[in-house]
DNA sequence: CGGTTTTGACCAGCGC
DNA sequence: GCGCTGGTCAAAACCG
């Protein structure tokens, strides 16, 4: 139904407000920093393959900020890398044929347009903004500033990894992501996000809010 | 004790 | 119609 339609959220993280706020670009933006940074001591991952940047692409990506950010940051890197050939995984926002992309061993024998509603209870809405990229990284999960609380493990077909599917916490967000590393190459981590967050990103606005109020009482003066 | 992870079961879509 | 597969649920286990 399209009656409903998930609020755009005044983003956390926009090309503009990240631009100009250059110390949150990576590798300091709180956005890229490897997760389970307990046990991972020196930042182990390198985003290898970002979405699309192409303008139609963002009007569909509403709210897919760091993204964003790469696009429009020409002094964009990570672990000291700049970040270049990009290669998107996946061009549309289409629900089901970017799940396929994802796991390209999954095309065989099937036909490549097969097409796989999500299973289980719930039918999913007609079409939510959906991408999925490619990170080099020992980490399974990246820290995107969001949290999110795992919910399933699959293991999917001629894949040796399973895949993890994770929702975000936050109550009345209804965004979802799957993590998936490669068996073909087991240091790349495949991670597929469905759907616009509707709140702000914590992680940033604990980092923002004392540089805010710190702004504040500067201007002041 | 509250939040998160694990894991087996369940369900729906698709191909044959 | 049946079997396969992927996505989700939910109870139990786990953890800080």
């Amino acid at each position: 139904m399209e009656g409903h339609q998930e609020p755009n959220y005044p983003p956390p993280l926009t090309p503009s407000s990240l631009i100009s706020l250059p110390f949150l670009l990576p590798p300091q933006n709180p956005l890229f920093t490897p997760s389970s940074a307990s046990t991972a001591p020196s930042s182990s991952s390198q985003l290898i393959s970002p979405p699309l940047l192409e303008p139609q692409q963002h009007q569909v990506l509403p709210d897919i900020d760091w993204v964003s950010l790469l696009s429009g940051s020409p002094a964009a890197v990570f672990d000291g890398q700049e970040i270049n050939n990009y290669k998107p995984l996946v061009e549309n926002n289409n629900v089901g044929a970017s799940a396929e992309n994802i796991n390209e061993a999954d095309r065989e024998g099937k036909g490549a347009n097969s097409k796989r509603k999500g299973g289980g209870r719930m039918r999913k809405p007609a079409s939510r903004p959906r991408f999925a990229f490619q990170t080099r990284s020992a980490d399974d999960i990246l820290d995107d500033g969001y949290r999110w609380r795992k919910y399933g493990q699959k293991a999917v077909k001629n894949n040796l990894y399973p895949r993890s599917y994770y929702r975000c916490t936050h109550h009345t967000c209804n965004v979802k992501k799957q993590v998936q590393r490669l068996s073909k190459d087991t240091s790349i981590v495949v991670t597929t996000y469905e759907g616009t967050h509707n709140h702000p990103c914590e992680k940033l606005m604990e980092t923002l809010t004392p540089l805010l109020k710190q702004m504040q009482f500067l201007s002041r003066f």
